[in-house]
DNA sequence: GTGATGTTGAGACTGAGTCTCGACAAGAGA
DNA sequence: TCTCTTGTCGAGACTCAGTCTCAACATCAC
């Protein structure tokens, strides 16, 4: 078993079976290192000639979400994306030029949360917060081309 | 012209046509008052006897969106839903029961994305945030049933 | 090694959203 | 009021993400 792979080792942890479609799904995602579609996850692994399903694929994506290893973002273009991460609360970074992705600690947005609970009379349980920007590296770049 | 409708009145002001199925639709949009998905937007359509094709619909949606004066949210479930609201920098907050939805200033959010974009080196140009949990209404009906 | 059962892949299906194209209607200018 | 330009319309075919079903297969506890 591929013990270094956080997300094989959910899956056994959680009494699922691991299964080569879901490790070889699993160290796909890994290597992709950052926000991926699913149709991006089935390319890549159609050139490293794997056989997956699509049921499977998205079988396997909904299991990672329960699970906490992996969640879904929505672009502002509408997309559905999915991105490796860990399973503790916190939001996600988006490049929106590169595609790069960083976790983010909740911090600040707790206190937040609580004025608008006072100011809307809503009870809120869940909440979803995505930011889109330039990571460090493509602002460099943007900053170098800018003479 | 139906201007006490806002969103007739912002498509006018932005130099679009008013023609009869957008005036239709936006009534339509003011009317279900709540979040609302394409399809329920087309349902309530037919239901009034209104001819609308499907492309007109999409086409529609995008325009009042581009004006800001529908905003696209992402339920939990993944689905789609538009909601009407007015055309400034603000949030969603929705109610998992009823569909209800109200909207949320900024507030303290700015500092906690100053926070954000130090913490992770990005250059944050654009952030989304929805809540979900229970309104006041919803609330004070499952209190009532738990004795 | 064996058997129960969880998981798989193929392929049909669904439903949201897009695209194209000829027809139509809003509205500016005469 | 009439005419003409052009933005918008509806129909319908299309695409694509995601779901469902079912027989076959592989995992893993015993």
């Amino acid at each position: 078993m591929d013990a270094a792979n956080p997300i094989i080792r959910a899956l056994d942890a959680a009494g699922y079976r691991v299964t080569s479609p879901r490790r070889s799904l699993a160290d796909l995602v890994i290597d992709l290192d950052g926000h991926f579609t699913a149709s991006e996850l089935a390319a890549a692994g159609r050139q490293r000639g794997l056989r997956i399903g699509r049921a499977t694929l998205f079988r396997a994506l909904e299991l990672m979400i329960e699970l906490g290893v992996v969640e879904r973002l929505d672009m502002p273009s509408g997309e559905h994306t999915y991105v490796a991460c860990a399973p503790a609360h916190h939001h996600h970074v988006v490049c929106s030029r590169c595609g790069r992705t960083a976790e983010v600690a909740d911090a600040g947005l707790a206190g937040a949360v609580r004025d608008i609970e006072r100011q809307s009379g809503f009870r809120i349980d869940a909440h979803r917060l995505e930011l889109f920007g330039l990571c460090r590296h493509c602002l460099a770049r943007a900053s170098d081309k800018r003479p």
